[in-house]
DNA sequence: GAAGAATAGTTCACAACTGAACTAATTTGG
DNA sequence: CCAAATTAGTTCAGTTGTGAACTATTCTTC
């Protein structure tokens, strides 16, 4: 008798199995170089995040970065502990909170972000601008397609 | 006065951000998907691993998915608990632990494995064979780098 | 062959993520 | 204009991931 159960993997199975490996493994380089500076990686990813939109709420940054409310409330208790993060109450709608960074925060900001990029740059030394591009075209349309199997 | 923090994203920024978004939705479709049959991802994982490595020791599953040993050993537990992996000391030498599917696990794997393969399909549905080797050709080249990074 | 190094696995404490229940405020539709 | 639905945020309990300390076993090497 030969084995019991037949596994047939479809086209594409491994290439995805390698992109997940790799992302893991770009998490724990940048979490590793920021422990350095005392960040977590999802502290210094809602630190970019306030810093590109400052004065977003809460739950616009939760959904920039695929976070749950949830999440984004204890985070954003320990960011304002640290005195890294400033939560504000919407004079128009109390229900809302808006963030900005405080200036603290901004010199920290500018560390982690060169530490992200020196990683990113590392990473696409090797990768030509029209391989990036391509990369990026299919992305997007994975991501569309993920969106709809999400949805159903 | 303008701004008073510059910040300039290196070539390629935007488009790893881009990937581990893609890769995040990808998981919590596949994590849906698999709560149906009362499966979460980190052990649909595991049970693959193990049907790819019968007997493999829990060191060996754990490098292969890159997890630390003692989240391997919690989630070992749990699916030995459940009656889907069986533990088995080896004779030869009894710090090792090897590790092998039940068949009822064998089951669950096999439903496992298409509720993923269906989901790789419609990922990878418009991108193409010479894409998808594109792809796998520079996520290897990155992984070398980031394992030179780590090492650092 | 005995002392020390290395390896496998477990346990523990803690950080992070999730969904659900909850409070409070605003919006909507009849 | 007011009851119902919606929205923002918090809290809580449960699961997952991590590193460090610990136990037990095997390997090294002198």
């Amino acid at each position: 008798m030969g084995r019991k159960l037949e596994i047939t993997k479809v086209k594409g199975f491994d290439v995805w199995l390698l992109v997940a490996r790799v992302n893991l493994k770009v998490q724990r380089a940048l979490n590793k170089k920021l422990s350095e500076i005392g960040l977590s990686l999802p502290q210094h990813e809602i630190l970019m995040a306030t810093f590109f939109q400052p004065g977003a709420t809460q739950k616009q940054i939760a959904d920039s970065l695929l976070a749950v409310k949830s999440n984004l409330s204890m985070h954003i208790n320990n960011l304002e502990e640290k005195g890294l993060i400033k939560r504000k109450t919407d004079e128009a709608d109390s229900r809302i909170k808006r963030l900005w960074l405080t200036a603290n925060a901004e010199q920290l900001v500018s560390q982690s972000f060169e530490i992200q990029n020196s990683i990113v740059s590392s990473m696409v030394g090797s990768v030509s601008s029209a391989e990036l591009e391509l990369i990026e075209e299919l992305m997007n349309r994975v991501d569309s397609v993920l969106d709809q199997i999400i949805e159903a």
